[in-house]
DNA sequence: CTGTTAGCGCTTTCAA
DNA sequence: TTGAAAGCGCTAACAG
């Protein structure tokens, strides 16, 4: 028998194993080698049979292949990854809030991933300083890439291109360290909004950001507010949320509180225009927009639902997510690739939130 | 020098590498011979290092840590794996269409398995036929167990007793074999919902179904009729949804389109409930509650938000996932563990979407 | 086309 | 407490 002699298992050539009759016999899952010594072949030619272009025999294949099927066998991912050092796993690290409030996108990721042949290892980031020890984890686990939807110092960043692990951005750029990013664009899409009530004149403001270490929410809230100064609009009052539903119903009482006078209110997140929406039309009485208008960002799924139909920004998460997945595979494939940031126009929604003449 | 002479690696004794100043100087990872060289010990006591309960002076692990502190080492979880057949990998499966209505789920899966020390491999299934080549992922990647919140069937959960896999289904049971799972309650919750309704008075019902292949959207389907029929109220309307917002409001137009005489619309979840709310309101201009009783299932986000106040049965996901994750790791803790059921009862949340008197 | 061989980086006896 | 040695299951030269 060929496999078997000389091979370094503890088990002597000549003390062969019975033909396997049961699944796992020896109660392990089965390896090559099992495979080997029940199909008359070695063990390498087990896994060329699971290498992509390896040259083999049909006929050896189908043998084997019979072999590995009444075994249950399947190679074994890790030592696969062990020696190749190609894990086809890509570590997606995604703040439990946008986890929460934009799932959409971690749907996208994960199937586009699938579809390349690589498995999602999840980590929800919540508190900040969680981050060293989730990224210990990732390079532990030697994923062949990063995907990053949550914060990120550049010291941070800076580790994935010391250790060479491809890594890309999405809704974030980095400060001074070169990394791959995938946005939409926020300056453009807010701009954009706020133009629009000006146009219909609007002219008392009032601003719901975000939590002040969220990348786009600021870029949201400095855009508005620079836009409006451009128009001779100063000292426009900003309170701060977490995106949430709750945080934009408290936010807008908040604002109401000093000063009930606004003729618009600007949401970074839809989610958080929702929420100013409901406790505009609840708890203050006001008609949205005929009495205030209120616009959001994202253009995720409730926001199109009919109570609300907020004015908005749709971001193109389908091209970005491709784009992220695209981006890293490429600096998979080939290390040297510099880094590339690629910015998507969103897309106006006129919405029913806002007036728009 | 201790290390190095003996060993496996390739470059002979005597030819030892200088002092690393550079980070990862060989372009590789450090790997536990590099600390040890560098520590003036056996690769084995760098190991022992990282072992909890191992037996080590600590002043040879002062050295060492210093020395992998230098170098940026950290242990290579794909070899510890390998040798000691333990990933602290668990497998999440999960339903695309849940991923994105019931976010919740996932963080709270993926945070509590975080805290045991746990990482998440996650698998997004959307078709059917997907599943075979997920489980073959599953089983190439030695998974210590899986929480799937997807639809398996009796024969492959089978496969995970044969590959001694640890497997909890969440919201699910499976028909014949024996797995562990848990579930909320959706026979009591919906016998509930229908038995307020009917207490209040309704007498004309319809229901907005599930996908056929839901089991808690069957189960909640099911009980309604049965509940429905035990009052004496027969041929109660059926249409089928997939749990999204457009087809609870497609769902009502259909239902409306043969009788608009409704009392109550009893929906298999909040999604699809607040689909119909707005169907309701937008197309046929009625006022819920009073022209129109509309309830859910799930207790989701959006179900509180106060333009829709869905009355529905909140499921305890925080207990529910909890208890998927302490089941889980006790069965990979002890493998002999017999399957187990553990069945949450939903709160009932009287809303305002429906007449409660 | 096929088999032999040498490890990937680590844990774990077994001696010392 | 420590080091040497033996693999975990696999890929990838290298010969033949």
């Amino acid at each position: 028998m060929a496999a078997g002699s000389g091979s370094k298992r503890s088990k002597p050539a000549g003390e062969v194993m019975p033909a396997e009759t049961e699944f796992r016999a020896n109660g392990r899952r089965p390896t090559s080698y099992d495979v080997a010594l029940r199909a008359g072949v070695s063990q390498s030619a087990v896994s060329r049979c699971y290498s992509p272009n390896a040259s083999i025999a049909p006929a050896t294949r189908e043998r084997i292949i019979l072999a590995a099927n009444e075994l249950g066998y399947s190679p074994n991912a890790l030592a696969q990854a062990l020696i190749s050092r190609r894990t086809n796993l890509v570590a997606v690290l995604i703040s439990s809030l946008t986890m929460l409030y934009y799932p959409e996108v971690l749907a996208e990721l994960t199937e586009r991933l699938t579809v390349r042949n690589i498995r999602v290892l999840l980590f929800s980031l919540h508190a900040e300083g969680e981050v060293d020890d989730v990224l210990d984890q990732v390079w532990r686990h030697s994923v062949d890439g990063v995907i990053c939807a949550a914060r990120l110092s550049d010291e941070q960043i800076q580790m994935f291109e010391d250790r060479h692990v491809p890594l890309v951005l999405y809704n974030r750029v980095s400060g001074t360290a070169s990394a791959a990013s995938v946005c939409c664009d926020s300056v453009a899409g807010e701009r954009d909004l706020i133009g629009k009530l000006l146009a219909a004149g609007h002219k008392k403001f009032g601003i719901i950001a975000g939590p002040q270490d969220s990348y786009v929410g600021e870029e949201r809230r400095e855009t508005a507010s620079e836009t409006l100064r451009q128009s001779g609009i100063l000292d426009v009052p900003v309170v701060r949320g977490d995106f949430s539903y709750e945080s934009g119903s408290t936010g807008l009482q908040a604002l109401m509180a000093n000063d009930a006078s606004f003729d618009a209110v600007v949401c970074v997140s839809d989610q958080m225009a929702i929420g100013a929406i409901d406790a505009g039309r609840e708890v203050f009485r006001l008609r949205i927009p005929e009495d205030l208008s209120v616009v959001g960002f994202d253009g995720s799924g409730p926001a199109t639902w009919s109570s609300y139909q907020v004015t908005s920004v749709r971001q193109p998460v389908q091209r970005m997510t491709e784009a992220a997945v695209t981006m890293l595979v490429e600096r998979i494939e080939d290390a040297s690739l510099p880094a590339e940031r690629r910015l998507f126009t969103g897309q106006f929604i006129i919405g029913r939130s806002a007036r728009m003449a």
